[in-house]
DNA sequence: TTTAATTTTGCAACCGGTTGCAAAATTTTC
DNA sequence: GAAAATTTTGCAACCGGTTGCAAAATTAAA
């Protein structure tokens, strides 16, 4: 059924070899034999195929995009993204979808199967481990949105999480908030402890500053406001919340409007992410943006070179966070 | 570097046939024959490379994901589901995001190129001739949120959405809303044409009712809060508005909101989708869900059955939608 | 115009598997 | 225990391209 190479060269009465070489280029090629080779391609409406080319040239245009996070709005809009970005670079993105599942013996072994190019990481939970188990099988691979180190093993694209504590913290403190919290995502995420780790540092320079912390079940609107709705039970509030995410904020800020506080006067609260949602009138969601679009056109291109060059040695790319006023969190006095 | 079935031949003592049959199921191998092989293949690591199969096969368990609605949460959910499900039959994701790009032809020149085994077309905007590109071509495809016709050319899973604007119309006549209105999304996409259909089809036989409509630029919040806001200012109001999707609707909520209009007594609400957003208590919005993980498991059965009987006649596979009942509408009376 | 240098073309082997066919090995039957 | 029936195995060709190498064709130099 479908136009093979060798189909075009009978009708162009020239060899398979000169067809092939007239649709990779860099190829030696004469004008004419260009001309009558595409023609007849056109004729047949031939289109190579790239999984026969890859065989010979190793290359598939093939790169695996790993995430286990598809709860997390954000995560269309990496999708869409990085889906656009690869497609612009004519690379085709072969999706991994590791909800609850965590073998990255698995994964690497799932995306060697298709011969992968590469693979781009997109989770800000996974342990730099396991992007390591890509490279370590010969995979190039980025991880984006991943926890960085200084001595790092595999490319990461992302931000400072720690930092992005220090910031929450800093805001809060300048708000003049006397007794602050943390209330994290899942505690097992290496995004949640960076960040955990930033925000107390940070506090420990103010010491007149009162903190507690604790940590939501999930990502998610419930687990935000059945958190929030425990602490407002057990009566031991903060002035102010550093949550871990906009929908967590949205569920601890629904808990907190049941409760009859006032936002942001007796409470405070500052979201991570900037969520589409966040900016929505009725919800106005003061929080930390990371710079999503940078990150995955960073990465990207840090996967694109690789592939010209493998051996390309990890670099870490971080990208600024920053401030979202809106209207959660008392203004500067 | 990669093992090849041939050094595990090698290993094993045996003929590189021997190799291939134990990894194919249905082959005739002998016991020991198997275990010799096995042992080989493990203390090598060596995994079969599903391109080199495929190129005898013709086979290659990949299947193109299409989708130009990357923008909508609800989507998020649709690619979790979708991949989950076709990774546990054994089938990758070649993901394509046709985001701002409706050309059929390049979409399939780009999944042939990988020999798809075939394509989930996963759009309520696309129209039903795109799919029709894939299986004129000879890919088999299956259209999952679809527009559906009697005699269908390809399989088309989903919903009756004209009878989905039926029932928002029949709920809000019930409710004894006395002007109501159809706030769609964008006018081009076949979901919205066929639930103004079935709207108005449905009024039409209330004659005391009256009516109107109107379409926000996109599936946005921004687009119903500023479409909501035009119809404020310019001061004919319906008593309630069927939205086109729960996003709109809570746009259209917020301005509604800021106009200091009661919810549900002067105005009325309906969305369509039920996203976990219209869950969250201070939205609260009533609406109407479909069944998109029925509607998903039925779209890769489809799929899998197709992928034994290539020829198997389209088909299609409504689920019936269903009122979600919160806080948007007036109650029964 | 002849010869040398350069470019274009085709041949044939290969990439990593699969599979039809016949030979070899095993099992069944008498 | 020999012959027939059945199962298992290996050989070799093939899937749809690519590519090193040498022959053929073209261009440049003499």
């Amino acid at each position: 059924m479908p136009i093979t190479l060798r189909d075009v060269a009978t009708r162009a009465g020239v060899s398979p070899s000169a067809v092939s070489r007239t649709f990779t280029d860099g190829a030696s090629v004469s004008e004419k034999m260009r001309r009558k080779v595409e023609k007849a391609a056109r004729d047949l409406g031939y289109s190579p195929n790239a999984l026969a080319s890859a065989m010979t040239t190793g290359r598939t245009k093939l790169i695996g995009l790993v995430s286990n996070n598809f709860q997390n709005p954000i995560f269309l809009q990496v999708f869409d993204l990085l889906t656009r970005k690869l497609q612009d670079c004519g690379l085709r993105p072969l999706l991994l979808n590791l909800t609850g599942e965590t073998d990255a013996k698995t994964a690497v072994r799932m995306l060697q199967q298709y011969s992968v190019d590469g693979a781009i990481v997109a989770s800000s939970t996974l342990p730099p481990e396991f992007s390591k188990s890509f490279r370590d099988a010969g995979v190039p691979v980025v991880n984006s949105f991943g926890r960085f180190s200084t001595s790092p093993e595999v490319h990461v694209v992302g931000v400072d999480n720690s930092e992005c504590g220090r910031m929450a913290a800093r805001t809060l403190v300048e708000r003049d908030y006397k007794t602050v919290a943390f209330l994290g995502g899942p505690e097992a995420a290496t995004s949640t402890q960076d960040r955990f780790r930033g925000f107390f540092q940070e506090l420990a320079k103010h010491p007149h500053v009162a903190h507690s912390h604790s940590f939501a079940a999930a990502y998610s609107f419930d687990a935000g406001r059945a958190e929030m709705q425990r602490l407002i039970a057990a009566g031991d509030m903060a002035d102010a919340y550093f949550c871990g995410d906009d929908v967590l904020s949205i569920g601890a800020l629904s808990a907190v409007a049941d409760a009859g506080l006032n936002v942001p006067q007796d409470l405070g609260i500052i979201g991570f992410n900037d969520m589409e949602m966040a900016r929505w009138e009725n919800i106005n969601l003061t929080t930390i943006s990371q710079p999503i679009d940078q990150i995955l056109q960073s990465s990207v291109d840090l996967m694109v070179s690789m592939l010209d060059d493998p051996d390309r040695s990890p670099e870490v790319r971080l990208f600024p966070c920053k401030l979202i006023e809106r209207g959660t969190l008392r203004p500067l006095s």
